[in-house]
DNA sequence: GCCAACGTTGGC
DNA sequence: GCCAACGTTGGC
């Protein structure tokens, strides 16, 4: 089985690729999408590459490379009334929200921005691009993976 | 800050 | 199980 790749999003001011690559590691909190949360739970695999984007940035773009390094798992701040992301509906025994933990890879020598990625050929198909998706975990080919990897370092 | 496009909720 | 209302996402 061929790992998998992945863009996941994440609000810079909320946690950057910079906070990932001081942290190491990360839990990755407060996905409450099913289609996302789904994927995370059937399909993601230690070892997959994620695309690191940070959205609501300007610009908007994938700032780095981080690996998933611990499969789906109850996201516990659903269950922590103080938390952003807490949600009665998720119960200890019976969690609705999941998450995984990724490490830190790399950092890109530049950011690729989303102006960048509609720009470059080969990669139309990539969902951040399309409109009106706003899944925060997408999955993506190698070959989109493997480009926007060579925008990042070329920078 | 605006707002279009979505996803979810809840009344019926 | 429909669908209007509401809340959220996220680029601009």
């Amino acid at each position: 089985m061929p790992r998998r790749y992945w863009l996941m999003k994440s609000e810079p001011h909320v946690y950057s690729i910079d906070d990932l690559e001081r942290d190491g590691r990360a839990e990755w909190e407060g996905v409450r999408n099913y289609q996302a949360r789904n994927f995370m739970r059937d399909d993601m695999k230690v070892g997959d590459g994620v695309l690191f984007y940070h959205s609501n940035a300007k610009p908007p773009g994938v700032a780095g490379v981080a690996r998933v390094c611990r499969e789906a798992y109850a996201d516990h701040t659903a269950f922590d009334p103080d938390s952003d992301y807490h949600d009665p509906k998720s119960r200890r025994d019976e969690p609705r929200w999941l998450m995984v933990d990724v490490e830190f890879v790399e950092k890109f020598s530049s950011l690729v921005a989303l102006d960048t990625l509609r720009a470059t050929p080969g990669i139309e198909d990539m969902m951040v691009l399309r409109r009106g998706i706003r899944l925060s975990v997408q999955p993506v080919t190698r070959k989109q993976f493997d480009r926007v990897v060579a925008l990042g370092r070329r920078g």
